[in-house]
DNA sequence: TTCCTGAAGA
DNA sequence: TCTTCAGGAA
């Protein structure tokens, strides 16, 4: 397929890459080690995520779970608490799952063979390729965003990257391109010329070593590359929930199914095809009836429509502080939480900034909190 | 296809 | 304020 491009010019790219890496480099905490343990935690923190984002994340989650038997032992409220706010929960979750089948399968000694490392969830072969080659300099070519964005611009390849024909063709060019004897090195520095030279937007091509031959440049498209086909279409979803306070406790449930924000924990919530009214809420539900009885209630806040966009969805969502009387707070398959402890428990980015201003207006007195808005 | 969030640009 | 963009696995 690539019978064109000669093995002198592969090496050639490979080694002004590595050139160009030692040069340029970020000096970075999963850099330079050599725990797989370590390469793997930061492996999955930046899978989706810049490296701005998850810095903070590596270093706060490699100290609260410092080996795998740590994070395989800890309770999973407690791994999804530390990965509060970084999105994409799933991860978190496949993390805790491969280190009880590490325990379980390899003696808690993270796994050195490919296939095995494959094997564990939350693993493709982009992770896999990464951890094999930094950890344990084996052979295998990175291929991730930076990767297909480099390759596609400097060999023009317009195969979208997202087919599985494209993916094919790209894996087969980056395995071609490997520096076999250096895998670690040659996998680190495409991905960072990628990450800071071979840009998204404006790439710095003024200073790339590469500028004189990459096909790109020399055709001016760079910003037709890499091409992508596929465009993700958004639902919209209206999330009305219900914060009872009563004394010093609220409610929680646990999200579960297969939908987003799995065994993350959120306020009593009704949902929805379109925004609706509170009396609307209570004709669905009748949670405040059993919660209760015959005690009045008293609404004392209700929120703006607050719109939480994720890659897919569009949640419109309204809260509603509901002041009850009721003696205690129960409802099956809800969670009574002291208010004072509901920082402990795991929640999306949308019911921490409510909390956060929920908190902010909360005031408490003789074991009564009074919520008073503005 | 469905999982998330935040930064940057319009 | 709204839209676009960035980033892999199941």
């Amino acid at each position: 397929m690539f019978t064109m491009i000669e093995n002198d010019d592969l090496q050639h790219i490979s080694s002004v890459l590595t050139d160009w890496y030692k040069k340029n480099k970020r000096d970075l905490p999963w850099r330079n080690i050599h725990d797989p343990y370590r390469i793997w935690i930061s492996e999955i923190i930046l899978q989706q995520t810049r490296v701005a984002q998850g810095y903070d994340y590596y270093l706060k989650f490699t100290q609260q779970f410092p080996d795998v038997q740590s994070l395989a032992n800890a309770p999973e409220d407690e791994v999804l608490k530390c990965w509060q706010g970084l999105g994409y929960y799933s991860r978190a979750r496949n993390l805790q799952a491969a280190a009880k089948r590490i325990m379980a399968q390899h003696n808690g000694k993270f796994p050195s063979n490919y296939d095995d490392i494959l094997a564990l969830k939350g693993i493709g072969e982009y992770t896999a390729a990464a951890i094999s080659s930094f950890a344990f300099k084996q052979p295998y070519a990175v291929v991730d965003g930076n990767v297909f964005r480099f390759l596609s611009r400097y060999f023009g390849i317009d195969s979208p990257i997202d087919s599985g024909a494209g993916k094919k063709q790209f894996a087969k060019l980056a395995g071609l391109l490997l520096d076999k004897l250096q895998p670690d090195l040659h996998n680190q520095a495409i991905m960072e010329f990628g990450a800071l030279q071979c840009t998204p937007t404006g790439p710095d091509c003024m200073n790339c070593p590469l500028e004189t031959s990459c096909f790109a440049k020399e055709q001016g498209k760079i910003s037709d590359l890499p091409v992508k086909e596929k465009k993700t279409r958004v639902t919209h979803r209206f999330f009305h929930h219900l914060v009872f306070i009563c004394g010093e406790e609220t409610l929680l449930s646990k999200r579960s199914d297969k939908d987003i924000w799995q065994n993350l924990y959120e306020f009593p919530l009704y949902e929805s095809t379109k925004l609706c009214s509170f009396e609307e809420i209570l004709m669905e539900k009748n949670w405040i009836s059993e919660i209760a009885g015959l005690h009045p209630i008293h609404i004392s806040y209700q929120s703006k429509e607050i719109k939480h966009i994720l890659s897919h969805q569009i949640i419109h969502a309204v809260f509603y502080v509901v002041n009850t009387e009721s003696t205690a707070l129960q409802l099956p398959h809800f969670t009574p939480v002291k208010i004072e402890h509901l920082n402990k428990y795991p929640i999306s980015r949308l019911t921490e900034k409510f909390l956060k201003k929920f908190s902010e207006n909360l005031s408490c007195s003789k074991n009564k909190y009074i919520f008073t808005a503005n």
